[in-house]
DNA sequence: CGCGCGATTGAGTAATTTCAAATCTAGTGG
DNA sequence: CCACTAGATTTGAAATTACTCAATCGCGCG
């Protein structure tokens, strides 16, 4: 089954030609490794879902160390939604840490289809709570947890992660130095 | 005008009876200073919109320490979100620094709303995108500013806290002790 | 007036960062 | 198949930041 329809009957279910409905909203695209999606400055009238691939997003600080806010793989959604949601220019960037394929959705799009489709409105907002817990389950980790605790945290919670991603970036996510990092193993 | 009202209204227009239909829907509750509307290990059936007080959510770590992950006054939401949401045991506390009144919402009125009145669902969707947006940019001041840096932005967004808050619950928030914390006024 | 809570200050300690250098690894071209 | 290079990772040492623990201060309230 298509990665996005598994994706979305997770919450509700579909008939085949509402998935065709809602599948007619994106467009594809692939991306090569180290090229961006979204660059600081960039108006955003997209968000993507990931069929393939793994992406960051990170603000780069005044002395151009990157924080990273968000890792993406198969099955995530990552965009700057900030600058997405409220249609002003982009402070992060999005780039590809491997070759990626993607899912584009436009916000004319998104809320076209939310408004037209009570259940699909219903299904992006039962995401978004998920997506508010775990950036809350995140906050309080950073408050909470010494750097080891977070890495063995990060690496019990997504295992395959440390397989795609160089360390340095696993070290930036957690808010930690890749020396410091590279100390704690 | 109710508060409640102008806060959805900010999102979506509504009459005075899709008003009273929703309003309807909460009841109201009245607590003391440090009286506990949440503790670790209940159950979450309900969430909390402001009305009067101020509140917090923390968790208690094995020492006892508080980590503050949400500060709640007038107009804002609060709650266990992820026990209220998956319907387990909540892992956090909520109680309140002032005498507070919320509006109740349980978990079974929300959804029965949200499934009867589409521009309701749309308003909670818009809503829990902001939050997540919200959390997203406190996720990147806890990975990208000094402590110092992380006081001053939380002073410049809600002067109005620090007159309200004991300055070690801000520095709880902010992930930091308050020996520090004082130390960097 | 005195109690108790919150805030501050001091001193020593622990964790993490920074900067620099060394080491490792995967991919490339000969 | 090997040597080479660029990028990633590790290690060392010094400096910085924040923490802990303890003592003190300040103020509002009974």
């Amino acid at each position: 089954m298509h990665l996005l329809r598994k994706h979305i009957e997770r919450i509700i279910p579909l008939t085949d030609s509402e998935f065709d409905y809602i599948l007619s909203h994106f467009t594809s695209k692939k991306y090569r490794k180290h090229q961006f999606l979204i660059q600081e400055g960039d108006l955003v009238p997209h968000e993507f879902f990931v069929l393939k691939g793994c992406l960051k997003s990170y603000m780069l600080n005044d002395e151009g160390k990157e924080h990273i806010l968000q890792l993406a793989i198969e099955d995530w959604w990552i965009s700057d939604f900030e600058a997405y949601n409220k249609h002003t220019p982009a402070s992060l960037n999005v780039d590809c840490i491997e070759d990626s394929e993607v899912l584009v959705l436009t916000y004319e799009n998104r809320e076209k289809m939310c408004a037209g489709m009570h259940k699909l409105e219903h299904f992006f907002r039962k995401i978004s709570n998920s997506g508010y817990v775990a950036l809350q389950q995140r906050i309080l980790c950073l408050l909470s947890s010494t750097a080891k605790e977070r890495y063995d945290k990060l690496l019990l919670q997504y295992p395959h992660l440390f397989q795609r991603v160089p360390k340095s970036v696993i070290a930036s996510y957690l808010g930690v130095s890749r020396e410091t990092l590279s100390r704690l193993v």
